[in-house]
DNA sequence: TGAACACATGAACGGCTCTTCATGTAGTTC
DNA sequence: GAACTACATGAAGAGCCGTTCATGTGTTCA
């Protein structure tokens, strides 16, 4: 309903975490953890692109460029479809695209060592302190 | 100097990611990319913790879980400072909790397999459809 | 000062990941 | 259908990562 955290159905993150299952969010996450993907996430966020023309866009080799595709595709982050002999790879969502962007967003952040606020907890019930 | 992506300075995110530095961004994704980093960041969410408490409320040995301190430190993502014997541990800053809660967020919708508009590319000379 | 607690650190091992090399499959063109 | 392009796939090797075990450092308290 609300935008963000409404005050009823507030779970911890810990608590969605686990519904969702650590592992499998790991799984998601880990598409962001290495350049090459980073890199092919990125040049498609530009618009779709053909496998060679990618492999090419972000400098590696094809066949990698494919085994790295094909991750992606399992993770449900891009898609491929035929056209003619190419097949042209997009983002899946939008969402993707918003993940990618303000993991770079935080990422640029951080990595300046701008402390925007020394870390608060949610308006819990904490009175012990 | 506005807010999100401003007309006239929007790189792209490969520009961007390239500038930051692919793999320092990876690097520092990459914390997200694990059960047990994922779950010390969710419960840190959740207010400050002592590390053997932690370690407890994570489900993890105490060595194990003062390993993965150690690199969430080194990445910036987390603060420990000593407090009596106890070494307290928190979120360095409120972008590492809105990077995990958007990870969050996106992970739970991508999970569901929610298709929220098929990615569309940035306001390019995207005439090719 | 010595014992007990809280945490950090080093070494080592098993497992996973990314890349490369070689080969296979699908589609087009002649 | 033969040759070429575009992409996928399997196997194998190098390197990295996370855990465990053992030990070290710092702090409190009797």
């Amino acid at each position: 309903m609300g935008h963000g955290a409404d005050a009823k159905t507030t779970a911890t993150a810990r608590e969605r975490l686990e519904t969702v299952g650590a592992a499998d969010v790991a799984a998601t996450l880990q598409a962001l953890a290495t350049p090459s993907r980073l890199r092919i996430l990125a040049r498609l966020q530009e618009g779709p692109c053909a496998a060679t023309e990618l492999a090419d866009a972000v400098g590696m080799e094809q066949s990698a460029c494919s085994h790295q595709l094909r991750l992606l595709r399992n993770l449900g982050l891009v898609t491929g479809e035929r056209r003619g002999r190419s097949v042209i790879y997009a983002l899946y969502d939008n969402h993707v695209a918003e993940l990618l962007e303000q993991a770079l967003y935080h990422v640029e952040h951080l990595r300046l060592g701008l402390r925007d606020a020394p870390a608060q907890a949610p308006a819990t019930a904490a009175g012990a302190r």
